[in-house]
DNA sequence: CAGTTGACGGCCC
DNA sequence: GGGGCCGCCAACT
């Protein structure tokens, strides 16, 4: 049972434990191909389910979080991280400390 | 079916 | 470090 890619990309930022952060490129790979980062951004851009899928937990690799956020702007991203212990820095996340360590990989 | 778009990434200046 | 250009793939019109 093949999953679509859009599904694939929203199972990995399910996965995406508290007080860490992963790239668009990082969850690209994850869900198969790192050179889905453009697809990734678009899928979380539908995000069909924002209440399952934490697509605030979704940053650029430069820690920089998004502007057209889905839940309602890119300020209230950077609350809702820094209420799970993620530090930020000239307002970007210290990718360097909190970038997903992604232990898996199946 | 073909062209455009896009919440990106990497490389260059 | 900041800004700009190209490339990448899937979804949308």
């Amino acid at each position: 049972m093949e999953k679509n890619t859009f599904e694939r990309i929203y199972d990995v930022v399910k996965q995406i434990p508290e007080g860490r952060v992963a790239s668009y490129g990082q969850v690209a790979a994850l869900a198969g191909n790192k050179r889905w980062a453009r697809v990734v951004g678009y899928a979380l851009h539908v995000n069909p389910d924002p209440e399952g899928i934490p697509c605030y937990r979704v940053v650029t690799k430069e820690g920089n979080v998004s502007e057209a956020f889905a839940f309602g702007g890119g300020n209230r991203q950077i609350e809702l991280l820094k209420a799970e212990g993620v530090c930020f820095e000239n307002g970007h996340v210290i990718m360097s400390e909190y970038q997903w360590e992604t232990p898996w990989i199946d």
